[in-house]
DNA sequence: GATTGTTTAAAACATCCGTTTTTATGGAGA
DNA sequence: TCTCCATAAAAACGGATGTTTTAAACAATC
């Protein structure tokens, strides 16, 4: 086998899997046997289990990362010191998401994968991405602050996190989903398209009326737990 | 040992363990032991550990099920073929969610479940939930459909799975995430608290303006895959 | 009170897991 | 050509898992 395309071949396989079913689902095993590279291998490259899950981020972070601060750089230059619009961040977010996996053809991996990291409880990922990308978003976050002045914090916190939440869910869903509108509406439906219907919807949300403030029951406790 | 509060014991501990770190994470020794009943009781009364885990769902869902469809019933029965708005639609379903699990307490677990039955692959559980509460949920979105005349069907059918992905990811990630908003914004929030958030940011992503026309690209290509 | 069917308890079973160890291989540098 | 060392392959390890089996306890019925 050439000079250790084993660690390639090793990612490529770990990633489809851990997307279709799952970091615990998915064993050692599974991975080795189908990318055709003996069982010892990814503890001989990456040490662990936990740490090839990590290596698989990485390999899709680190560039997102690199281009994302690079295009808010450009933002930032362009824009001198006034405020970017809601609009211009997130077209720019979208921008640099679609970019990243589109050499490998592997968005909706890249898409099944965020929402896992959200989703399956695995701590160690949580951590180890807040950690090593955590400055990426909050400069993002921060950006955003300044273009809805008159957003609550928490209020532009949930409203953030609601929209992220559709974005993962839709577009990690995405084949079900695509199979579901084709047949129904017999029509053709790309990751672009999606992202066209998204934007306004996107927009609308982080821009909807402030909730009534009468809807809070003064007393309500918190109900679990 | 009480004549089987054993079944009543493995099912308040199930959902609890399930909730909080997933299924494949939570074996049947952590289940038994903490219900201080002995490990065969899971396979003698269940069957098997998938059976358990749709035992646990249906103690919700053939409630929410029921009170669901009677609900629906009053509404059409009030509205005597007018069509119900979907705010009405909306309000009638998040009253119905939180009803079920209100007598024990349990809103965080059922919607740390309903996440799951999204996030985790669990091919079982779709299924059997799909063919055990299907009819609900499509009548549930004929009303809508009604309750939105002047939404193409493609783009309701988009943005019904956009509020879905926003509800299911938020309410299914609602531990890390309240950690957070208490943390940054040190601010109580209950679930309630949460749907009163949500309900305005729904309202107007299903009346956002359509996308505009000019946006499609004509020969873009399907990006993924 | 013996008998029957049901439930609990304890142990054993087979399998799978992540990891480690041991052995073999093959190519680069002396 | 020999040595050495990074890698690959194979085997084994210790532990955890879901399930099954065997035996005891219990409650209800006759």
């Amino acid at each position: 086998m050439a000079q250790s395309d084993t660690v390639t071949r090793i990612l490529d396989t770990a990633e489809v899997l851990f997307a279709e079913r799952g970091f615990a689902e998915t064993s050692l095993r599974n991975i080795t046997s189908k990318a055709r590279v003996n069982l010892a291998a990814v503890n001989y490259h990456f040490g662990s289990k936990k740490a090839l899950i990590q290596a698989v981020f990485a390999r899709y972070l680190d560039p997102f990362s690199e281009r994302f601060h690079s295009a808010l750089d450009a933002l930032e230059a362009r824009y001198a010191g006034r405020d970017i619009p809601l609009e211009v961040l997130l077209e720019t977010m979208a921008t640099t998401v679609l970019e990243v996996p589109a050499e490998r053809n592997s968005l909706k991996v890249f898409m099944r994968l965020l929402g896992l990291a959200y989703s399956q409880a695995q701590g160690h990922l949580r951590r180890y991405i807040q950690q090593e990308y955590g400055d990426v978003f909050s400069r993002f976050t921060e950006l955003v602050r300044r273009a809805t002045p008159d957003l609550p914090d928490a209020e532009r916190f949930w409203r953030l996190h609601f929209m992220l939440g559709t974005v993962i869910f839709t577009l990690s869903g995405l084949d079900a989903l695509r199979d579901i509108a084709e047949k129904d509406y017999h029509q053709q439906v790309s990751v672009r398209d999606l992202i066209r219907r998204l934007r306004p919807v996107v927009v609308a949300a982080m821009n909807a009326p402030l909730p009534d403030e009468r809807d809070i029951e003064p007393h309500a406790d918190t109900v679990a737990h």
